[in-house]
DNA sequence: TTGTACGCGTTATCAC
DNA sequence: GTGATAACGCGTACAA
């Protein structure tokens, strides 16, 4: 035996320091204790390879004995694969959509890749982030929030798979994965109308997001197209409270004019209904309806009971990284977009015939 | 300029075929491209460096010209740091305490770490991820769930920073950082004693997670000591069908007798409410109080305003991180443990004097 | 201040 | 089937 560099393991690192965490057990040392080549115990880890079972049985033994775990770093430096994904959330999602980055990790963990997680709070954070991301050479990036154009060039030099979820890009060809926000819309309208409710309300989200666009330019549209014009929106932001607002403004203005609250999500939904129950002494459904967008557990439980649209989140994060895994395996394929229909729930905050 | 390896930027690369997404920019393409030597680009890089003002303009310039991004594995490979942190959750804790992650991630994000997210679903699936996360040669890793002694001997044989969320081993020492989950079922145990409560019912969590233990456990000895014996117990899972269950099981079994129920979480607390308000048309907190523990944002919304506990997450989060930091840059330092008071949130789902 | 030379720990490519 | 050797892209002593 001819060991070539790291001749032997205390010689080389004895008059070494290291900056961190003593020596680390490599397979160098593994080669050295069972007494074959580096290469050896390269190929042990190397699914496929050809070894014999003698050889793989004394490499495994050495491996246990000596506790040795291959280093990805190093491996991912010659092989250019990371086993790594950037998911980029934003605030909003992360806290009120858990749902959706526990299913991309299931998803991507089954694939045999891990989670680089980014969230991101002001929106211009996110250039310097998507940066980070790509010094860790993710295999690819599944994003959640809005991206300029130039970024998604970007990408697309780098040749890095790149899909969004629950958004996109205008008039762009991107892999994309949502819920057709505009049908879910249409089927709340639909039937809200057909129970025979006459004057609406809607609750929006906030202006930046492409989905809170989508579903109130949904609701507002498909309103006009019956013959329901000038229906008044109250601009919200996700949140609970803005929920509670957008109650009040929207009673206070109508009095007991409005049939139905048409809510941009689900958090809002309920504090819109709270709201309207709580202090406006209003009975859900039986003055007013509420309904919302989304889905969301607490949405579902009994007390709140909402009528709402779920979306599919499980179906559609394994989507997204089938998407990216596919790119990974065959970098030139054309972007693609899934879209999904959401299920109506039928709750008890609206009164639906 | 007399550059070693890399001879040229296409001679090196233009018989050679990559498995992906082409040629990378690397530190020497910058190089040739300003006319200067591989070491310079990568001293530009470095915080503090001493490099003059006119090198580090023509650097940069061409940094910005080939848009290149140093290789986080290569740089990691040398350095023995990583930026990246592993942090374990729990399938309940990553789908129901969503800022358990938001807040880790925003205090690792201001230290320069990111996040290697990893979910347990089945308690033993944990062995096998962890060496996983060993293998991306994490600077620490932050762990939410339970562990073997056994595994933590084997991160302290690594050197490597381990701190437990919301959860610990016992007759060990080890990094911990929690809230006092003993101290806030006093609390409440003591309301709603003094609010005159005299008979009470529990429901307990999972039996593996030591904080529904401790949770339980804290309300049953507290009770105990006040003369309060034989309080029946009902074992949920700390989902909103268990305390569903709960109730109707406790309802059911002492009627109208109940008082107070006491549940290990606020999504149990939330089932229960629900239910004792549908199935059994009991007012709260007017016939029976239910009180939980989280503080998590559906509860403390209107429509719930369940009494509880609330852990203050962000403050725990911080800990969480500053532990394992001190951890990275002092890796001899002795285990902590940081225990943190929850605060009562006053609802309207106990009747508090 | 700048450049040279080497090593971090692995996989890939060859001879054998 | 096995072993030597050259990358992968970077940081860093050391010499200049």
């Amino acid at each position: 035996m001819n060991q070539t560099r790291r001749p032997s393991l205390e010689l080389s690192r004895g008059n070494k320091v290291f900056p961190q965490k003593g020596p680390r057990v490599t397979s160098y040392d593994v080669a050295e204790h069972a007494g074959v080549s580096q290469s050896a115990v390269s190929r042990c880890f190397k699914p496929g390879a050809s070894v014999s079972k003698k050889m793989r049985d004394r490499v495994m033994k050495a491996v246990t004995e000596m506790g040795y775990q291959p280093n990805a770093m190093a491996r991912s430096l010659i092989t250019r694969r990371t086993n790594l994904v950037g998911v980029i959330l934003s605030e909003f999602t992360s806290l009120h959509h858990p749902e959706v980055l526990f299913e991309l990790n299931q998803s991507f963990s089954n694939r045999g890749e891990h989670i680089l997680l980014f969230t991101v709070h002001r929106e211009r954070d996110i250039d310097e982030m998507i940066e980070l991301v790509f010094q860790y050479q993710v295999d690819g990036v599944v994003i959640a929030t809005t991206l300029s154009p130039e970024r998604v060039d970007w990408f697309e030099e780098r040749n890095l798979p790149l899909v969004f979820f629950n958004s996109t890009i205008r008039n762009r060809s991107v892999n994309a994965v949502f819920c057709d926000q505009d049908a879910g819309e249409r089927e709340l309208v639909n039937a809200l109308i057909n129970a025979g409710h006459k004057s609406f309300g809607i609750i929006s989200g906030p202006e930046d997001s492409l989905v809170s666009i989508q579903r109130t330019a949904g609701a507002r549209d498909h309103l006009g197209e019956l013959g329901f014009d000038n229906v008044p929106v109250f601009q919200g932001d996700y949140s609970y409270e803005s929920g509670q607002r957008g109650a009040r403004e929207l009673a206070n203005r109508f009095k007991a004019k409005l049939d139905a609250i048409i809510c941009a999500n689900d958090v809002m939904a309920i504090g819109c209904m709270d709201t309207l129950r709580k202090e406006f002494s209003l009975k859900i459904p039986g003055d007013i309806s509420v309904v919302g967008f989304d889905g969301i557990a607490p949405a579902i439980w009994a007390g709140c009971d909402l009528t709402t649209i779920r979306q599919p989140m499980k179906q559609m994060s394994e989507a997204a990284v089938d998407i990216i895994m596919e790119r990974v395996n065959h970098p030139d394929k054309a972007p693609e977009t899934r879209v999904f229909t959401g299920v109506m729930h039928n709750g008890s905050s609206a009164r639906l015939s």
